[in-house]
Order: C-alpha cells, then structure tokens, then sequence
DNA sequence: TGTATGCGAGGTCGCAGCAG
DNA sequence: CTGCTGCGACCTCGCATACA
C-alpha cells in the first residue's frame, strides 16, 4: 500500500487526466474512465479530507489537467481508461516507471519532490553499469573495494560500542546481532558515524570513492557504453512518457524521449565520472552533449552516494544516483510548453505550505 | 540578530523474490 | 505460508547561509 501522499499525488493526477471539471468534482462523480477499487476511493476521500496535502493534490490535479489538454499530451482527447500502478509494482526489466497508463498507451510518470533516479546496488552500477541483469546478489561494496579499511573501522565500533562475542568480519552477523548493533548505535545516541571513528571511516570513504569510480570508468571505457549509460541514467527507455510532478520550486511538465528520437536530436559526446568522498562515499557524473539543430553544446550532471541504507554494517551498502541538473535542462526530457486546453494550465509556485 | 530557506546526510518504509 | 533481504522510493533533521 502505498503511503498517504503518493497516493493523493497519483489519484489526483489521473483524476486531472480523467476531464473532471476539479477535484471536488471529480470525487463526486468518480469518473467511469479511472479504473482503481472503491477502497481506493474511499481512501482519497479520506485522506483529502484531513485537508494535509492539499496543496499538492491541487498541484497534481492541475498537471493531470494540463497533460490531457496539451498537444504533446492526450490534445483534449477523452481518455477510455485510465490505470493507476497503485498497490501493485510493474513486473519485468527496464521498466518504463509509469504510475499511470492512459489508454493502455500512454504513460505517466508522477514524481513529486525528488532528484533521485536510482537506488541500486553498487555493484549494479559501477561494473554491470545498469544493464537488465540476472538476480545475482552483489557482494558488499565495501569489503569488496576496501576490505583493510572495512574491517579495521568495523572492529573499532565494536570496541567503541563495547560489543561482545560478535563475528569477526560484518559479512558474518546474524541478524539478531545486526539488531543489537543498531540499538547499541542508537543508544549511543547523535547521528550518524560517532566522532572516535570519524577518522576510520575517512579513510574508508577515500578507497571507496576513488576506487568505485575507477571500475565505472573502466566499465565505460567505450563511447557506445557511455551513451547508453547516460539514457540508463536518465530514465530513457524505448518507449516514449511523462513526467509529471513538482521539484523543489515549479512543476514539472515533462516528456522523455526514446534513444531513437535522443540521437537524432543530441550529438554524445562523453561520460566522465570522478570521486568526490566528502561525508560519504561519492562519485561525480557529468556527461556532455550538443544539439544538432544550432550545434549548442550542453552537460549535464549528477552524483552517486554509496551508503548503508540500515544504519552501518547493517546490510551491504547501497548506491543512490542523484540528478543535479535541473528537469527543464536535461537532454532527452521535453518541457510540455505553451498552450494546453486544460481546464487549469497557469504554472503553480513553490515550496508549498504556509497553511 | 533573529528567522527563513536550501541542501546534504542519516534514516525509514514497503514490495518482490526467494529460501526454509 | 512466513520471514528475510535487496531494492526502490522517499522523509526529515540540522547545519550553513541568505535575508528581513
């Protein structure tokens, strides 16, 4: 089940795509064309009438709205039917992230307030650079690349957080013992790594970052691999669809093109990647482009961080990739511009709040 | 000088697949 | 069937900085 908000972002969107006249309406009415439960609706209902995100669920309606009245979009079309992924997760590689599919074509995207793009393994980024691969499970990125360091900081936050009869090496905790070193972390208090082995884990983030990034650009060392890189980066896929949603100041109204409409628009020119370990493992990305029409050249940047997702020790680590470069500015994702015959069409200012 | 804002880092949560 | 783990998605705290 998804939480409260995805879900309001998501239903009002569509209920904007659906041709209500506004979302009050479109509760009363429940549109034909929205295919989700009556528990589902029921669970709208409630959530918006707690009022907590109205603001966005008003953001959300409107780029729905905007979406089935633009030329790129539905062009004021009636959609048929419109299904919402909901509570149910698309099977399958590569998938196209659609919350929303209209018309069994056309797909939607709903990303409200974030930058990231993945959340992978690092293993499954940095060697196997994102390719659809087996279910092999990846070894833990840090004893892999920085066993010494690995080990060394494990074995001083033993010390430090006065544990006994734990495994000699972190890939060996039984989860019983994974638990007791998340609550001795937690009753230590403070966030984060404490300052006695803040020292260690510098050292480790160094071998980390710059390491990480040396297989990466080992893994793309062909220029071919470096293009498809950055359309894996970017979400392009071989279908055509919306992104729909706000960032942190605008909405955005977006269409990502395919690697066949990507290339006859943009020239690649590379992918660079660099170590940046500050705070925590990191690697730079940038990748530069030009346009064919007008020979512009552009870039466009992001970073990965490498990091424990459950607290340290606690699991292997985990790669999130991150976009630096605004919506609006990346090569391959088209703002929807202009006009639209949307019933609400004006561009809505953020942040949100203040009631 | 107090307050708002942006941003980076640490953290949470739920689903899917799989092993037992 | 049940619990575990990897992964995807996102939250929230708190610090630095800009602003009133």
């Amino acid at each position: 089940m998804p939480d409260d908000r995805t879900t309001i972002t998501e239903l009002a969107t569509a209920l904007g795509v659906s041709g209500a006249g506004s979302l009050l309406e479109a509760l009363a009415e429940r549109p034909a064309n929205l295919d989700i439960s009556g528990e589902s609706w029921v669970r709208l209902e409630r959530i918006l009438a707690t009022g907590k995100h109205e603001a966005l669920a008003r953001a959300a309606f409107a780029n729905g709205a905007f979406f089935a009245g633009h030329p790129a979009g539905l062009d004021g079309r009636a959609p048929r039917l419109i299904e919402w992924s909901g509570d149910r997760r698309i099977p399958g590689d590569q998938a196209v992230p659609a919350d929303l599919l209209v018309d069994r074509v056309y797909m939607i995207s709903c990303k409200y307030l974030s930058q990231i793009l993945h959340n992978t393994a690092p293993a499954r980024l940095f060697d196997d650079i994102l390719a659809p691969s087996s279910q092999a499970t990846h070894p833990d990125w840090f004893a892999e690349l920085a066993q010494r360091q690995h080990l060394a900081l494990y074995r001083s936050t033993l010390e430090l957080l006065d544990l006994e009869g734990m495994p000699d090496s972190p890939g060996w905790m039984e989860s019983t013992q994974r638990a007791q070193l998340r609550s001795a972390f937690r009753e230590r208090g403070g966030r984060g790594m404490p300052r006695e082995l803040r020292a260690q884990y510098d050292e480790l983030i160094g071998v980390v970052s710059t390491t990480s990034a040396e297989r990466w650009q080992e893994a793309l060392r062909e220029p071919a691999q470096q293009e498809r890189m950055l359309w894996r980066l970017l979400r392009i896929y071989s279908a055509t669809y919306y992104i729909l949603g706000i960032d942190r100041h605008r909405t955005m109204r977006l269409r990502v093109m395919t690697p066949w409409e990507w290339r006859q628009t943009f020239e690649f020119r590379s992918l660079k990647v660099a170590p940046d370990g500050r705070g925590q493992p990191r690697v730079n990305w940038t990748a530069r482009y030009r346009e064919r029409a007008g020979g512009r050249p552009g870039e466009v940047h992001g970073h990965v961080e490498i990091r424990w997702s459950h607290r340290p020790f606690c699991g292997p680590p985990e790669a999130k990739i991150y976009l630096d470069t605004r919506h609006d500015d990346v090569p391959g994702y088209v703002p929807l511009d202009g006009r639209s015959r949307g019933p609400d069409h004006e561009q809505l200012r953020f942040p949100l709040g203040g009631g």
